[in-house]
RNA sequence: GGGGUAGUAGGGUAGCCUGGUCCAUCCUAGAGCGUUUGGGACGCUUUGACGGCGGUUCGAAUCCGCCCUACCCCA
């Protein structure tokens, strides 16, 4: 039924697929009459809400929330050079105050350090202040030319949680990008999302940063999305921003500083890389409705019907869930595509026959069909909605799996690219070599030191000059 | 960074080349009423559009220019 009434375009042609099902999925409208700013529909908004609980739950345990203002006055952005260069062309400013040319300059923030790092600088006096963790979520601009797209490449990135520890030694900042990396392990963990996590090349590591740890999915056409970054940032910053504290002898000492951030990007590879031909597929800890009861009502026992869903619902809320009784005029199997395409994990079938025997029957929407028993509703829909958590991940990490390979050589390279998969070759990290490898393949380094399951390190020759190398990941990104 | 294609109701389209018969086509969605309801219901009634600004012309959805926006390809 290809050309039934609604369908979506098949996930084979990624982009499209993504595009129509943000609009049909209710999650962004990409309407709005300016370039690379869109709005987040009710039910998108929703998924978001969720995620970033799941984010914030994680941060919570040993970062503290702050929020810092949007703008940013000239002479505070313009103090530390390589981060000047690094976002130079893509910073809006804020020239006027409604008729007056102000006098300084505002930054609409591209990203906050220099916005924070003044207040850091006051704040921070001596080593009990030591080490400080704060984060915001918070919207940043960034005057992109290449092409937008939603929740991927933005001019106004609605939803970045950007997180700023200052500590006494460059050791200390070391162990937090760790703790940073397990903190981003575990987001991914929990929205079934896997990742691999690699240290970016020198030339592509954050402006102002001793070394960036960069997190990458694997999106259905093959091309990767950073979804992640960690940056330790040395004293780059503080040296500029003299954010100094007193250590224990009495002297005033530099900190080393770390930030990391993760974006709306996340909610770009959920959706991605979970979602069918049907529609999304989400897990339940990012549903917004865990779990959809449609009654089947039938004549006379329309009544009978409505007061069990309705208490069946009441049953499921106060275990804990999310649910939602569809009491909409339309008939069942309208209802069960409507939420298919939002990616609700779990529906459940509520008619006569299932009444009689006591039953609801429990449809996933990752494909199988089981009963569960009214009387313990909610330990079944627990079992039921951990079984499909399990399918989604599974599924996800196959695909990950798949797209993963080793490449011997330019040309196995360019082919495990062209079939849509990421590679690992053997690169010197030397410049030259890079460029030729990526000229070669229309791709990127994407970092050494790879951590994947799927990934060993290893040692080899560099595919380019055949000096030794070390494994590194290459693929085609957004 | 370079090139291309396009913009017509909420969404998708026809009309444009060859300006007038277009108070604009069809599908879908929306509203109202009725009959329906175990996988996308049906009937009747009804609302709703030529991206923006300027130009050419007696007359512009249609031709020209600029702007905005979107999509595709190459680097």
């Amino acid at each position: 039924m290809e050309d039934a009434a609604g369908a979506l375009p098949k996930k084979v042609d990624f982009s499209e697929w993504y595009n129509e099902l943000l609009w049909r999925a209710e999650i962004m409208d990409v309407r709005y009459p300016v370039k690379g700013l869109y709005v987040w529909f009710p039910y998108g908004f929703a998924i978001r809400t969720f995620v970033y609980q799941r984010l914030r739950e994680l941060l919570d345990k040993d970062h503290q929330e702050t929020l810092f203002p949007l703008l940013i006055p000239e002479q505070e952005f313009m103090k530390e050079a390589e981060h000047i260069k690094g976002f130079e062309n893509e910073v809006y400013w804020v020239t006027h105050g409604g008729t007056t040319p102000l006098d300084v300059k505002l930054a609409l923030r591209p990203t906050s350090e220099t916005a924070i790092y003044p207040m850091y600088a006051l704040w921070l006096r001596s080593h009990a202040d030591l080490p400080l963790k704060l984060y915001q979520i918070v919207n940043t601009f960034r005057y992109e030319t290449k092409q937008t797209r939603p929740l991927i490449r933005l001019r106004e990135i609605t939803s970045f949680m950007e997180s700023h520890t200052v500590h006494a030694t460059w050791e200390e900042a070391e162990q937090q990008v760790e703790s940073e990396i397990a903190l981003t392990r575990q987001f991914y963990e929990r929205l079934c999302i896997p990742i691999i996590i690699s240290r970016r090349p020198d030339w592509d590591k954050f402006p102002g940063a001793d070394y960036t740890i960069a997190i990458d999915a694997i999106m259905p056409n093959g091309k990767t999305l950073q979804i992640g970054t960690v940056h330790h940032l040395g004293v780059h910053f503080s040296k500029t921003f003299s954010i100094m504290y007193e250590d224990k002898n009495g002297e005033q000492k530099l900190a080393n500083q770390t930030c990391y951030g993760i974006s709306e990007r996340c909610i770009a590879a959920l959706i991605s890389i979970h979602g069918d031909d049907k529609g999304l597929i989400l897990p339940p800890v990012a549903a917004p409705v865990q779990a959809i009861i449609v009654p089947i009502t039938i004549g006379k026992r329309h009544e009978d019907v409505m007061a069990a869903a309705e208490h069946l619902k009441n049953d499921l809320t106060a275990a804990g869930f999310r649910v939602k009784l569809d009491t909409r005029d339309m008939r069942p199997g309208a209802k069960y595509y409507w939420w298919e395409l939002r990616g609700v994990p779990l529906r459940l079938e509520l008619g006569p026959r299932d009444l009689d025997a006591g039953n609801v029957m429990a449809v996933k929407r990752t494909g199988e069909k089981t009963s569960i028993e009214l009387a313990a509703a909610a330990d079944g829909v627990t079992r039921v909605l951990k079984e499909i958590t399990d399918t989604i991940r599974t599924a996800a990490e196959q695909h990950t799996q798949h797209n993963l390979c080793t490449a011997p050589s330019i040309d196995a390279l360019n082919g495990a690219l062209n079939d849509g998969k990421v590679a690992v070759v053997h690169w010197c990290q030397n410049k030259g070599c890079a460029e030729v490898i990526e000229e070669k393949t229309s791709s990127s380094i994407l970092g050494t030191d790879v951590r994947s399951p799927y990934v060993s390190e290893s040692e080899g020759v560099c595919v380019v000059c055949g000096k030794p190398g070390k494994a590194t990941l290459v693929g085609r990104t957004y």
